[in-house]
DNA sequence: CGTAGCCTTGAAGGTGATCAATGTTTGTGG
DNA sequence: CCACAAACATTGATCACCTTCAAGGCTACG
């Protein structure tokens, strides 16, 4: 724990949520926060805890997860750099509990910020739009899983890789934005581990997912990744 | 198309969005609106069409619903009377397109509110945090059922069953809010219709479904129901 | 060095999909 | 009011996809 470093409130700045705003504002958006540092699964809070904060993430991942009555993860979201965890509850009553977990996913740098910050300094129309506009994206993002909820699994592990593609390179092989395991993408469609395994074992053999040439990374070949989704 | 008549102003204010707001206010929101009726499977707005307004439910229900790859529908919720559909396309660019469909279930009245009015007198801190609040209603339902997503179809039919019971009789005998058919309750767990109709034979032989004594109503023990959604 | 978390493979089995045929209900127009 | 179409409900037979279970391997880390 720690506090905001300048370039830390530089990188603020270029996050859609802060977006042109001015200084002021945004320095009281932020009182009384502080830089918090999770490890690799550390918890951010837990589904049932009272809930208290709310963060941005500055740098690294989280994943927003539930637990199911058969003791599987189902995880609902990746939230990446510049998202906001949480702040949905901010505005419910007193009481109220998370009712997710958000968990880290590697070493990760978050700005977390009081429910009582919120309360002072976020009810403000331009914000709450702004917010309401991410959680209009995670929507959306979540109805798209769920019209694909027919399809068969390699359609669906495909449409999730084609999400988080990093979209810097241009390139027909691209990388992930945040590195799965098998386990998170079979958590992430409410699946089965082993057949998340022979599908990307078959997309393997097609050309569509290959081993990047220097580490363990995966490159992924988009144009016959588009090709899956077709049909 | 018509316009507002006083008793729909006062049922305006039982709403969970217009709570304790001042008259004033109020009608500054609804500037320019009117209402509607929608026949059944009218559509308010298909998927794809331009972005022009939004509305409230004064009677009736509207099923939200995209279309998957293979021509199924897939509904994504249910709105019922007081609920708000549409509401957060309004803060989206010029020239944005719904993504959903939004097709009424029997005769449905609405209130149909046009997009600038949203942006001169909706964007009050109040407002969006209260339109925040029926969002994480919304969130928290579609995440309760991607919970459930592993669950044998006996377990998520169930589920949903008791999302829409209505809780106005403490009965243990219970109806449902709106009538739901097959197809509909398939479209929205993202199955067939005949494994719906086979899972749910199955709650009428258990005793958990039984026919109403008067018409084709049905009826829901919701003792035998919850023991259902144990495990 | 041993544990924990993740990955992999194979064999067996079940749940729900698909297809096809038929019945029922509702609404529409002549 | 009847005839016809459209939407919804039902049933059975067959089959594919994904799950489950069991066993073992790999890698990272204290």
């Amino acid at each position: 724990m720690s506090n905001l470093q300048t370039h830390d409130l530089t990188q603020l700045k270029t996050f859609q949520l802060f977006q042109s705003l001015d200084s002021r504002q945004l320095e009281s958006m932020i009182l009384g926060s502080c830089v918090k540092y999770l490890k690799h699964r550390d918890y951010f809070f837990r589904e049932g805890d009272a809930v208290k904060d709310f963060c941005i993430i500055l740098e690294g991942a989280i994943k927003l997860l539930r637990h199911s009555p058969r003791g599987e993860d189902i995880i609902m979201h990746f939230a990446l750099k510049g998202d906001v965890v949480g702040a949905l509850l901010m505005n419910q009553k007193e009481g109220a509990i998370y009712p997710i977990s958000a968990k880290a996913m590697g070493s990760t740098r978050i700005l977390c910020i009081p429910k009582s910050t919120f309360r002072q300094h976020w009810l403000d129309a331009t914000i709450q739009s702004r917010l309401n506009s991410l959680l209009y994206q995670r929507m959306n993002s979540i109805q798209d899983d769920k019209t694909m909820s027919t399809s068969p699994l390699k359609v669906r592990v495909s449409n999730l890789l084609l999400k988080h593609l990093d979209h810097s390179s241009d390139e027909i092989n691209q990388t992930l934005s945040i590195k799965l395991t098998r386990q998170e993408i079979a958590d992430a469609l409410g699946v089965a581990v082993e057949s998340v395994i022979r599908t990307m074992r078959e997309m393997y053999s097609e050309g569509t997912i290959n081993k990047a040439s220097d580490k363990s990374d995966e490159v992924i070949n988009i144009e016959k990744l588009l090709k899956n989704l077709e049909l």
